[in-house]
RNA sequence: GCGCCCGUAGCUCAGCUGGAUAGAGCGUUGGUUUCCGGAACCAAAGGCCGGGGGUUCGAAUCCCUUCGGGCGCACCA
């Protein structure tokens, strides 16, 4: 629809003028217009003539051609060109929907990746929540998705839970699990954790123990052993990180479809990286290295010393079974941005020599979250916040503020805060403040589609006999101003695959809409058919914009 | 030291493939209610867009530089 008015504008251009330009049309202030170019600015040099003038002779033209479905073009500022759609056409971009720009592309989508035997903490929550909306824009958009995570089940970390389970169950006694109640497990091995880290750093013995354990690890995965006690603890303890992944995941309405465990491609990689010895990689100090310098970043470790395969070589063999498993067009990785140049020196090594996975891998690096006063958190520390708690407090702030429990508002706010920021900063987030119903929040967002459910159910008793007119008031106008640039908003949140573009959007409308509804009376007025028509518009694109984002929209809160 | 990211109102953030008086929310001050969900609306105050230089008709946006912060740089993930 848009482009119609840009070729019209470009044949304009090129029978009055001679040249050839690529227009695009913005959306400017309400007050200037509802498209705008700066076409005339552009040529002015050019065509040595004074944008106005341009503008001008343009406006003429478009006067004429553009007359069904132009109102008014006008010529302002410095040399803007502005049209005004006639009411007709205006609502007529009502039709248009999210550009299905990934129609017939199979896309995985990497996101979440908590590790087994360690704490899901709130950066897990955050990137859960990024993630997720992510993958719906992509659907959106008309891609087939699959939404996959990938956790750390081989590697130090779980050498040193593990160290420290055993010393806890007093030697690999696995029957002793029993005595862990289940609700306590995550907790119970998230100290697991912090207490073998800490060995690890302040004790040789521990150290070369530890060491030995992951070995070991590696071993089992090796030998498929699921016999031994020392299998029968690791397994258990596997699982039960496994099922406290599925609640979390149950909890928050993520549908991951596939974990991959490092275990499953730590193999694959080792071979792949293997395989390129010579070529791609090289030997250094007995362990395996790319050298980035070559290309601009940084060498890194692929095979260690020991000949266990590092983060890097296991990458590799992730990117690649996940594609032998979806054979996907496209593959997108949500991670932390501490990731970044890591993952840009692995895609440097496998565009190397598997270049169409490279290149078909995107990267999204996003920040860390904050509470509002507080320090970056570290599970190595064990200083830190887990999802749980997180989900915790913002159920707290809710409580007492509302006087009531509503678990659709508590993931709502969440959800709305985290996504709410452009990706790649660190977000602070401030529990009080995302639970909020005045404001930039979620569950103001929630409130304004269940009000509009509202109206819509009180209109369903009263009588809509009056034809429904095809003009529009000012009040009326803006909100199917706004309401038309929903399709486009999405496009632009696929085509950079940032989430926030539609908070930001769902806001102003919603704020649009309350002026709107302030001022004019929907039922019982004479413009009720028009109106309600507008209500209903309104609360589908709300619902529709919350379902990316992934937060639920109530009818009654 | 090298590399990547980031500095916009008191606070939290939009705006960044250059364009019209730099926008929101919170907070502050004042106002609005016969009536559809006031969880709202209206208004005011508050900005050398970290500093400096450059490119351009035009810079918060691009380039250089400087200061401040975050992250990453060999066998952790």
């Amino acid at each position: 629809m848009i482009e119609h008015y840009e070729v019209c504008l470009e044949e304009a251009i090129f029978k009055l003028f001679g040249v050839s330009v690529d227009v695009e049309l913005t959306r400017p202030e309400e007050q200037f217009g509802d498209y705008a170019t700066n076409v005339a600015l552009q040529l002015s040099k050019q065509l040595g003539k004074n944008p106005r003038e341009i503008g001008e002779a343009l406006a003429v033209k478009l006067r004429e051609t553009l007359a069904d479905n132009v109102s008014d073009i006008t010529i302002a500022g410095p040399g803007f060109i502005n049209l005004k759609l006639s009411d007709p056409a205006l609502r007529e971009l009502l039709k248009v929907e999210p550009t299905k720009s990934l129609a017939g592309k199979t896309i995985v989508a990497e996101y979440s990746d908590p590790n087994p035997f360690k704490i899901l903490h709130a950066g897990h929550l955050y990137t859960t929540v990024v993630g997720d909306a992510i993958a719906n824009l992509m659907e959106t958009a008309g891609g087939k998705v699959h939404r996959v995570n990938y956790g750390g089940d081989v590697g130090l970390h779980v050498g040193k839970t593990m160290w420290a389970i055993i010393k806890r169950l007093d030697g690999e006694t696995p029957e002793k699990l029993q005595n862990i109640a289940p609700d306590d497990r995550s907790a119970w091995m998230a100290e697991a954790y912090v207490e073998g880290n800490n060995a690890y750093e302040d004790n040789e013995q521990a150290k070369a123990e530890i060491t030995e354990f992951n070995k070991r690890v590696y071993q089992l995965h090796a030998d498929n052993n699921h016999d031994s006690l020392f299998a029968q603890i690791y397994w258990t303890c596997r699982q039960w990180s496994y099922e406290a992944f599925d609640a979390f995941y149950a909890r928050l309405g993520t549908k991951i479809e596939h974990y991959y465990p490092e275990s499953e491609v730590a193999d694959k990689g080792l071979q792949l990286v293997k395989e390129q010895i010579g070529k791609v990689f090289e030997e250094s100090e007995g362990a395996v290295v790319f050298n980035g310098k070559a290309h601009g970043t940084h060498t890194r470790v692929f095979v260690s010393r020991q000949g266990l395969p590092t983060y890097e070589a296991k990458e590799v063999g992730l990117i690649v079974k996940k594609y032998e498993d979806y054979h996907y067009d496209r593959s997108v990785i949500v991670t932390a941005n501490e990731q970044e140049q890591y993952m840009t020196v692995v895609l440097q090594a496998i565009e190397q020599f598997i270049p169409d996975l490279a290149r078909a891998t995107t990267h999204i690096p996003h920040g860390m979250v904050r509470l509002s006063g507080g320090v970056k958190m570290s599970s190595r520390k064990g200083n830190i916040v887990s999802a749980t708690e997180v989900l915790d407090i913002t159920a707290k702030a809710n409580r007492e503020l509302s006087g009531q429990d509503n678990e659709q508002t508590v993931l709502g706010a969440i959800k709305y805060a985290f996504l709410k920021s452009r990706l790649g900063s660190d977000i602070i987030y401030e529990p009080k403040e995302s639970v909020s119903l005045e404001g930039n929040s979620g569950p103001y967002l929630q409130y304004a589609h269940a009000r509009a459910q509202s109206i819509l159910r009180k209109a369903d008793s009263s009588k809509t006999s009056e034809p429904s007119a095809s003009s529009l008031e000012a009040g009326e106008r803006s909100l199917v101003r706004k309401m038309t640039e929903y399709a486009e908003v999405v496009d632009k949140a696929v085509a950079e695959l940032m989430p926030h573009h539609i908070c930001t959007y769902l806001y102003e409308l919603a704020q649009t809409f309350n002026r709107f509804y302030e001022h004019s009376r929907v039922i019982g007025d004479a413009r009720q058919t028009v109106r309600l028509i507008l209500v209903q518009q309104y609360a589908e694109i709300l619902q529709a914009g919350l379902v990316i984002l992934g937060i639920a929209a109530p009818d009654k809160m």
